[in-house]
DNA sequence: CTCACTATGCACGCCAGCGTACAGACTTTG
DNA sequence: CAAAGTCTGTACGCTGGCGTGCATAGTGAG
């Protein structure tokens, strides 16, 4: 998908116009997000809103008792904060550092007053807003009606489509955090996928082998998911 | 929740400011909304929006094999037709009305122009906007870990929030439809929940008998979802 | 009153995923 | 190089929900 990693770039301030770009430019604090770190605890107010260029950011539901979901996955074609600017300022999830690398954060009441301005910034994250949504319902059904192994195909199809390379590094412990199922189950699915050439798994590395065939083998989510990524976002392809 | 039903309430159109709600005025049409009417079908461009008030709209994903899952509810609290003001126009979600009823609908067009503004009534809609999100990340979080019972109180106290009395008219095989299980799941527990004297349920008549008995039944689910749309949108709560 | 229809109830076998327990393989640390 | 820790693989019984098929009971139309 991507050619070159740019340790520096996010597809959404790359789709700004230049002017806007210019003005949010020196408020943007470039930061290393380690794998792991919790950007925003369930109903905290968010402080910062993060552009992921490197790195890919979880919003897990932890429940009551301890059981987790994930709900969506932001990468370098998104932003974390969504809710600062909806105006609810938190929501009952998790952020979550879900593979480590760089991004851009920025205080979330300078870019709350950009948006207000009611222009093309504007306009822009709504409609990453709306992408974001169609991940989110996306996920529901998905998790109603498909097994294992095929949420295990759009989940990893979905992380690597937000990194440059085909590799990924997540033990299998926490991709059942993720999708809200045993470790055991993932364990089952990987070595299916394994089995059938289509990834490479070794202790917390996984390299996908074969894209095409983790598409075939995939529910259609990922592709649903994409197309309206694609379709509201025309300016974030590469 | 509510006292007397007036079949011409809706709060969200409640909320707006005065000035507002007098300039829409003119431009909203009073309809009918009868059961299994499709309001919009996945993939469609809006020509209007809906504010329901007497009436519950499902937003629906129906996959490729005709299995289906209900991601969020729209009824007197609310809009549909979010993707309008996002930008996006359509969804890939269909909006069915699940309990017949009354609302208004007006021009999508016209109500994009009064959001695109940025006033109170901007404000407003995305704050809307995010307790929509809300349920709808729920609704994911309730799909992987609940069981067919919890849910099916969760969906029932949704319903009666966004309804005057206590009773509802949906037959087993519609809610069935909704929360994406078998007929049967929901005769079983419905049957359970009738047992414990929560519901009352016959051909397609469901009073609701023991709101607390319900709501201590249900998953965490319900309590979140509420919570938030409070958090969110005070000027609601009657 | 009868017939067709709709809504609900019930029973059976089946299977995916769960909970639990443990073993082996690899890695890091001292 | 040994020990401790981490990650992955395997096994087993259990259960919730599925698919299927069919029986009963209300309901409405004629």
């Amino acid at each position: 998908m991507e050619t070159a990693h740019n340790p520096h770039l996010n597809h959404l301030l790359e789709a700004l116009l230049k002017a806007d770009y210019d003005r949010l430019f020196p408020n943007l604090e470039f930061i290393e997000m380690p794998l792991g770190q919790v950007l925003c605890e369930s109903g905290d107010k968010l402080k910062h809103v993060y552009f992921p260029t490197t790195s890919i950011v979880s919003l897990l539901y932890v429940m009551e008792n301890g059981a987790s979901a994930e709900i969506a996955v932001v990468g370098n074609e998104g932003i974390l904060g969504v809710p600062i600017l909806l105006g609810g300022d938190s929501t009952p999830s998790r952020a979550v550092v879900q593979s480590a690398g760089y991004g851009y954060r920025m205080k979330a009441l300078l870019l709350k007053n950009e948006f207000n301005q009611a222009g093309q910034l504007q306009r822009l994250l709504l409609r990453y807003t709306q992408a974001l949504i169609t991940q989110m319902a996306q996920t529901a059904v998905c998790n109603r009606h498909h097994s294992v192994e095929q949420q295990l195909c759009r989940w990893l199809l979905l992380s690597i489509d937000r990194l440059s390379g085909n590799e990924l590094c997540m033990t299998q412990e926490l991709i059942a955090n993720m999708l809200g199922v045993r470790r055991e189950g993932v364990t089952e699915a990987a070595g299916a996928l394994q089995q059938l050439g289509l990834i490479n798994y070794h202790r917390g590395h996984i390299t996908v082998l074969d894209r095409k065939g983790l598409e075939a083998k995939s529910c259609e989510c990922y592709q649903v998911v994409k197309n309206e990524f694609d379709r509201l976002l025309p300016a974030l392809r590469v």
